[in-house]
DNA sequence: CGTCCACAGGAATGACGGGCGG
DNA sequence: CCGCCCGTCATTCCTGTGGACG
């Protein structure tokens, strides 16, 4: 078989190399480190807010707002995790649950979550919504304790699915006898205010925070601490450190961007053999972790919105204009009719279209031509060669790819 | 100034695979 | 095994609309 002599030199170059992380996990978003540079004031806050606890009152509902990477989570994690050893210490029947809504999804899993940290064994589905939170509100009344729901992420939830799960906990504290409940919300949406019904928005943020943007002189102080776990000493450059901060710092601040630069150029670093991490590295990384992402949003795309996308792409290429829906509809169906495949209606259409502008691979915006109708005009916002590239691998697909839709050549009736 | 194009995008309603309790 | 509910994707039907044209 093949040449091990490549396979040894990729080996022997990697044990070789200077080692430059001391511990990788320390890198990671979710890692929760023992100090949060910058976020002393919040946790002071909050961990006051939630203080009474351990005396056995329930504490107030608590919303964090702010951009992501901006250390809610963290601070929130933080603080509870310290609270729950002061409760054993002081033997308060304090627990608390932390739910991440974006991943569980929907109200029913959010339950089903909250249950489960209670102890409940609750199927994955199977049972109406009702059923679920009445389990979850008898089993917690008969567990007595101070419970602590985290709902993190909370506006992807409500945004799609109003505001009915959070009416329904703001008010289980009336149906409890020997529990009670705060919530602790987290957004990262700041006009969430205006998707909630104002009632349930009142008692939901009996206290706010906002948690501001980290600005450069910050990052840099976080990703300092971090970089000491992470690396060995010397390995981490005075401008490499000060571009990873600059650059999350033109980026709203977020401290998680930073952090994934720092590893990724670490990794960069490490994959050249190189002892050191320079500034050339972390731009190296800010195009490979932005090629990733849009190369796996593309993988994982359906077939239709990944028809949609080459539809756009042959448009694009062909008049140089910004396509409308219209036409897209147009050769999409073309499209899908050399591949045998039965297609979808234009109003499905637009809302791939919209998800395709909200993952950034697309550009639309609306637009009115007066007399000539009102439309969406859209262009694609990623290189040609991309799509080829994540496409090509695909037979069916690479052969849309070469085709040549002929609507383009009769439709060239476009005014202005 | 009203008309009317070419759609936008909300609401209601299936169809369907997965998974439950009984 | 049945009946039921879930969540997701899709269709159908619909009302709304900015502004160039006449």
């Amino acid at each position: 078989m093949g040449n091990p002599n490549i396979l040894d030199d990729v080996f022997e170059k990697f044990v070789n190399c200077a080692k430059l992380f001391k511990d990788r996990e320390v890198l990671r978003h979710d890692y929760l480190p023992e100090k949060l540079p910058h976020r002393e004031d919040q946790i002071r806050v909050l961990g006051q807010a939630v203080a009474p606890v351990l005396k056995d009152a329930r504490c107030s509902n608590i919303f964090l707002y702010g951009k992501t990477g901006t250390g809610k989570t963290a601070v929130a994690k933080f603080v509870l995790s310290h609270l729950e050893s002061k409760a054993k210490e002081y033997g308060a029947p304090v627990k608390f649950c932390y739910v991440n809504c974006r991943m569980t999804g929907s109200e029913y899993r959010v339950f089903a979550s909250l249950s489960q940290s209670l102890g409940l064994s609750i199927p994955f589905t199977g049972l109406s919504v009702g059923e679920v939170f009445d389990r979850f509100r008898n089993g917690l009344d008969a567990s007595r304790t101070i419970f602590i729901v985290v709902l993190d992420e909370i506006d992807a939830l409500i945004k799609d699915r109003g505001d009915g799960i959070l009416y329904e906990l703001t008010r289980i504290n009336e149906a409890l006898h020997k529990s009670k409940v705060s919530i602790i919300g987290i957004s990262n949406d700041l006009r969430l205010k205006e998707f909630l019904d104002p009632r349930v928005f009142s008692s939901l943020s009996e206290e706010e925070m906002v948690f501001r943007p980290y600005d450069a002189s910050e990052l840099r102080n976080i990703l300092l601490e971090r970089s000491k776990l992470s690396f060995y000493d010397g390995c981490l450059s005075e401008p490499a450190l000060s571009i990873c901060s600059a650059l999350a710092a033109a980026e709203h601040g977020d401290a998680r961007r930073a952090l994934d630069l720092l590893r990724v150029a670490g990794e960069v670093a490490e994959r050249n053999g190189s002892p050191l991490i320079t500034e050339e590295h972390v731009r190296d990384a800010e195009k490979h972790i932005e090629h990733n992402k849009v190369v796996e949003a593309l993988k994982n795309l359906t077939l239709h919105s990944k028809l949609v996308l080459l539809s756009v792409y042959h448009l694009n290429k062909a008049s140089g204009t910004n396509a409308t829906t219209g036409e897209i509809y147009d050769v999409y169906n073309e499209l899908c009719g050399e591949l045998g495949v039965s297609l979808l209606t234009q109003r499905r259409l637009g809302t791939l279209i919209n998800e395709l502008d909200v993952m950034g691979l697309l550009n639309s915006k609306v637009v009115s031509m007066g007399r000539y109708g009102r439309t969406k005009k859209i262009r694609l916002e990623i290189s040609r060669t991309l799509i080829q590239d994540v496409f090509g691998s695909d037979e069916r697909l690479s052969r849309m790819i070469k085709y040549e839709p002929k609507l383009l050549s009769k439709n060239t009736h476009n005014r202005h």
